[in-house]
DNA sequence: ACTTTCTAAACTGTATACAAAATACTTTCT
DNA sequence: AGAAAGTATTTTGTATACAGTTTAGAAAGT
């Protein structure tokens, strides 16, 4: 494989950026925590401005909400916001689902599979964590697999700003399970390569992720 | 109608967002331009802070892309990356739509036909930029009738990206004319109730929009 | 004890200075 | 003339200071 160009060195901004992303969404920054520009520099050892720039570009994603007059906040929903969200998802993942179907190949069901393997593992080995990224990469592939980067990154979004609302259904190492098995399905529906099954089956599976999120909030 | 609490004063950033969104959507500075900080900060009489807070916020709403080691561009997408964004903005729309067709209410057909009306005035009128903020209106009103606020925010933000390509093709005011004729289709389609025909109705909508543009540009 | 007013502390947004990195231009060498 | 090296300029990211706004807590008044 030929070398990559030169990665520009990410800034302390986009560091902060980042690994602010990776808590919220594996849920470890609650709903409604308010996050505090001077103790998160303290905590990444910068300046206020880098995390002041993180924190407006999370907001600017709808990652985090602003508050009213001030503060930053980690989005907190009501049962009804959480249903619209869903929905909204719900109708993305659909299209995904669909175009997936339409456009797979070689390197995209492979993809899927190995993504799946990793999902797998990381249930076999009750790793929470691990489980979490793995889920990640795994709707990441099926993202990847429409061919269409945007309707990837809208799907992205979504899943990371659910992240939280959804880490909280996989509380033991039978829940990562029987997540990893619900992938089974839905990738037979997906390489069935019909494009009706494909919604249909992710329409399933988002149906069941929502209410198995429902009842761990 | 009840005053509404008293509104947070606009900051010096977020009046240079909203300021350089709706001059990139009027198609006023040209895909792959460069935006200054210096002389950015010149023009809006401030200095370079609030500058980089808004361009960072605009790069993480994709509405601008950061060159590989230094500059923020206004996006410049090829014929290829442009028909994908548009297919997924399809995608979007055709959900929006179908869900409006649902969901509709008396105020929601109300402000659908209010922002018509608006369209027409600024198409008969020959008013460009009356045109385009009414025309952004018409489409914000279907949005808020699925009474989903965030599938309302990704239709809102294809929209808005999409906006310096389709804002090349309402060159004449024949052509807003005609746009907003194609309008009046597409509202009986929704009006309809009956969810495949909004979908396909928008659809078809979408398809000429894209056709339009791709002559434009 | 409760309410109002005042004060101090915390938070927010911005300007400015500084240093490092990237780029453009000029000079020197082959 | 073309390439390499050196220099100057521009751009970027960050730290820090300052001023204005908001909130919390203390003091005074009823």
């Amino acid at each position: 494989m030929k070398a990559e160009k030169t990665e520009p060195r990410q800034s302390t901004a986009q560091r902060i950026e980042q690994a602010l992303i990776e808590e919220i969404s594996a849920g470890e920054v609650s709903p409604g925590q308010r996050l505090d520009e001077v103790s998160l520099a303290t905590r990444f050892g910068a300046s206020r401005t880098p995390v002041r720039e993180a924190l407006s570009r999370l907001t600017a994603q709808g990652v985090l909400v602003q508050g009213e007059r001030r503060g930053v906040f980690v989005a907190e929903y009501s049962r009804k916001e959480l249903s619209q969200i869903f929905e909204a998802m719900h109708e993305i993942e659909a299209c995904c689902a669909r175009i997936a179907a339409q456009r797979l190949n070689l390197l995209s069901r492979s993809e899927i599979e190995a993504a799946q393997a990793d999902c797998v593992a990381a249930a076999e080995a009750g790793d929470h964590v691990g489980y979490l990224r793995a889920n990640e990469a795994f709707h990441s592939a099926i993202y990847r697999a429409t061919g269409n980067p945007y309707m990837a990154e809208i799907a992205s979004e979504f899943h990371r700003r659910t992240g939280p609302f959804r880490a909280k259904k996989f509380g033991s190492r039978k829940d990562l399970i029987a997540s990893a098995e619900s992938h089974q399905a839905l990738i037979r529906d997906i390489f069935s390569e019909d494009s009706a099954t494909a919604s249909k089956g992710m329409r399933s599976h988002m149906t069941a992720s929502f209410m198995q999120a429902l009842k761990a909030n």
